[in-house]
RNA sequence: GCGGGCGUAGCUCAAUUGGAUAGAGCAUCUGACUACGGAUCAGAAGGUUAGGGGUUCGACUCCCUUCGCCCGCACCA
């Protein structure tokens, strides 16, 4: 659908190349040829560096609705498009193929442009956007009395992240993380009564359990509860007699009596009965302590604060669906209580009661929505859950908006994330077949990344190692979770990841690295003589000084220093923060060049040495804050 | 069966949402002033973007179709 190049649109950033480009050129196109409607004009960077820094992309889409050629309209643009300050001057020789405009940026605009980049006040072009909805950011998801395992990490990481970028964005305080704990229903009534039980049989003392003997305990509740239940269930399914299913009855006698006692916990609990209440809390408090311990040790920002169990909507749920069967919205099939949503495209309707009366977990997301919008105030919430999860979340925002539960202006986003695979392809499982804790691929992480630390550089104390090390693992596991495209799956190989070479994490933090050494070593040289290169230090520090572009390999730098905050904002509007990823190893790679092309201590001169000091303290400052919304933590040797 | 996702170099991943010769990193090969951290850089080689049709000046991208893999599909969360 093409928009109307004479609309309005907001101004753009005197940072963004781009966006001004588009302004520029959407101009040219209303002037040259006043009365006609046009798309906005295309502009984007150029692949190749031989066709300039930008191109523009229109005429050829222009020649079309104006019945003119190509080149002639391209010829046009040349001569109304309004470039001066921006980049040099466009020509005949300008229009390349069948009608691409070749765009180079002036030295002098780029100088100026890094110079309000840098100014302090402008935050690498990040200030803060008042008009960004308050966005509530739905992550890590764990579930009582489990051990947290690999399937939690990517809930963890992106959905940090995308917190991290849009705190950035809106100030810190437009962004409320919620931990969806998975804290009520049966599966935990069955732990509770299995530790009621093992506590009263003097089997386990409840004031030391840990998350591992609740994880066995969970495990084992589990398994005499639905022993056999599946296999009666099948049973019925494909039609067996009743002989049959009364035969596998039998035999599951135990478990039944098992299921039975947890739903009687349940009620028990439910109706805040203080001796199960009691053990539920106990479990409640180890399952979260191991939580918030494993989000610390991946840098994620999970506090109590941030934990939203599904307890806290038990008291919301049967208002909300008396209210959804008052106002008719939801309607009784085959005795459950469903809302349609055929009408929206979705075949499937969205259960919010069973027919046995109970709740399920869309009633609690459906009352969890409304808590966010109407209480937390958000206009925009974000789900960092399982691409799997897919439907369940279509069906619940549909329902959700139907419901008139959340105004429709409000944005329900579902941040699917692929499923994270081992080296064979399949889903990542230890050798047993059993999922693997995060806790021990941490562990693993740390280990790997410490022999890399020790081997690369003996000499560095253990105490210091130990520090990098934790740096360097929490940046293998993150960039690798967030620098692919988020719904795909992807291949876990720690053996890739903690490498230093190429596309990765430890990488970034080593570019980083060598920009404070160059830092370092002119700020404090071998000897205790002061530093020959004080007075370009200091010059490159003063705020507001100007740049120098001068070589290809500070234009690099200068244009990859430049994209950061679009870059970011890409991250916000989509969630996709292998965009960032991108970005940051771009301008590691671009500063890797500008290091081995332009010698910064031993530049030609007094003011060269100066102006790519300042380009190395902007790159420190624009990788240190790219890193920081990854939520990777910067080390300054390794 | 219906719905959704995916398929890009030997391997792991990109491609600014329709633009020029599809880019990186591993691995392979060739080079680089005894180097402000060589954990680097420059270059080479590697592709019928799963196959086939269509729309378009122009398609990895949009539409149709076949194949392959994954995932969902009312009353577990």
């Amino acid at each position: 659908m093409p928009t109307d190049a004479h609309a309005a649109s907001t101004p753009a950033s005197p940072l963004d190349a781009l966006a001004l480009l588009r302004e520029r050129f959407g101009d040219a196109a209303r002037g040259a040829f006043p009365g006609t409607a046009l798309p906005e004009p295309v502009v984007a960077a150029s692949a190749n560096a031989k066709f300039g820094d930008f191109q523009c992309n229109s005429a050829m889409a222009y020649a079309k609705v104006l019945g003119q050629p190509p080149r002639q309209v391209a010829l046009a643009l040349v001569e109304h498009v309004k470039l001066d300050d921006l980049a040099e001057p466009l020509g005949p020789a300008s229009v390349a193929g069948p009608g691409f405009l070749n765009i180079t940026l002036k030295p002098a605009w780029i100088e100026r442009a890094l110079t309000t980049l840098a100014v302090p006040a402008a935050q690498l072009g990040l200030t803060p956007d008042a008009t960004m909805p308050h966005t509530v950011v739905d992550l890590c998801g764990v579930n009582l009395a489990k051990q947290m395992h690999i399937g939690h990490l990517r809930a963890t990481v992106i959905g940090d992240t995308i917190a991290r970028v849009l705190e950035r964005l809106g100030g810190p305080d437009r962004v409320i993380r919620q931990n969806h704990v998975g804290d009520w229903g049966l599966p935990i009534a069955m732990v509770t009564a299995k530790l009621l039980a093992l506590e009263a049989a003097g089997e386990v003392n409840l004031a030391a359990i840990t998350i591992d003997q609740l994880d066995a305990i969970y495990k084992r509740a589990k398994g005499e509860c639905d022993a056999n239940v599946g296999a009666i269930r099948a049973a019925a399914a494909w039609g067996m007699g009743p002989k049959v299913i009364a035969e596998l009855e039998e035999a599951a006698h135990d478990p039944l009596v098992a299921l039975t006692h947890a739903k009687t916990t349940l009620v028990r609990l439910q109706s805040g009965d203080a001796g199960v209440r009691r053990v539920w809390q106990r479990i409640y408090d180890v399952t979260m302590a191991a939580c918030i311990e494993n989000c610390a040790r991946l840098n994620s920002i999970v506090k109590p604060r941030h934990s939203a169990g599904e307890s806290s909507y038990e008291a919301k749920l049967a208002p909300l669906v008396a209210r959804l069967e008052a106002s008719g919205v939801a309607e009784l099939s085959a005795g459950a209580l469903i809302v349609r949503l055929d009408e929206l495209g979705i075949a499937e309707p969205c259960i919010v009661r069973k027919s046995d009366g109970g709740f399920i977990y869309a009633t609690t997301d459906l009352a969890a929505i409304e808590h966010r919008v109407r209480t937390l105030g958000a206009g925009r919430v974000v789900y960092c859950v399982d691409a799997r999860q897919a439907l369940h979340f279509r069906q619940v925002f549909a329902a959700a908006h139907k419901a008139g539960i959340v105004p429709a202006e409000v944005s329900l986003e579902h941040a699917a994330f692929g499923t994270i695979l081992g080296e064979d392809g399949r889903p990542f499982k230890s050798r047993s077949g059993e999922s693997v804790r995060l806790g021990e691929v941490i562990d693993e992480a740390v280990a790997r990344a410490d022999a890399q630390v020790l081997a690369r550089n003996p000499q560095m104390p253990d105490t210091q190692r130990a520090e990098v090390a934790k740096a360097v693992a929490i940046a293998a596991i993150r960039y690798t979770d967030l620098a692919s495209e988020r719904v795909k799956d992807y291949v876990f190989s720690l053996e890739r990841m903690v490498k230093f070479e190429g596309d990765t994490g430890p990488y970034l933090l080593y570019a980083l690295a060598r920009v404070g050494s160059i830092l370092r070593n002119a700020a404090e040289p071998a000897s205790g003589a002061p530093s020959p290169h004080a007075a370009a230090l200091a010059a490159a520090l003063a705020p507001g000084g100007s740049f120098m572009i001068t070589e290809p390999g500070e234009k690099a730098l200068a244009m990859a220093l430049l994209r950061y905050p679009q870059a970011v904002r890409e991250v916000a509007r989509t969630l996709e923060p292998h965009r960032l990823c991108a970005c940051l190893y771009e301008l590691a790679g671009a500063f890797s060049g500008f290091f081995e092309s332009c010698p910064v201590l031993k530049a030609p001169s007094e003011q060269a040495k100066s102006a790519r000091l300042r380009l190395c303290v902007l790159t420190q400052r624009v990788m240190t804050d790219g890193l920081g919304l990854l939520g990777i933590p910067t080390v300054e040797r390794m």
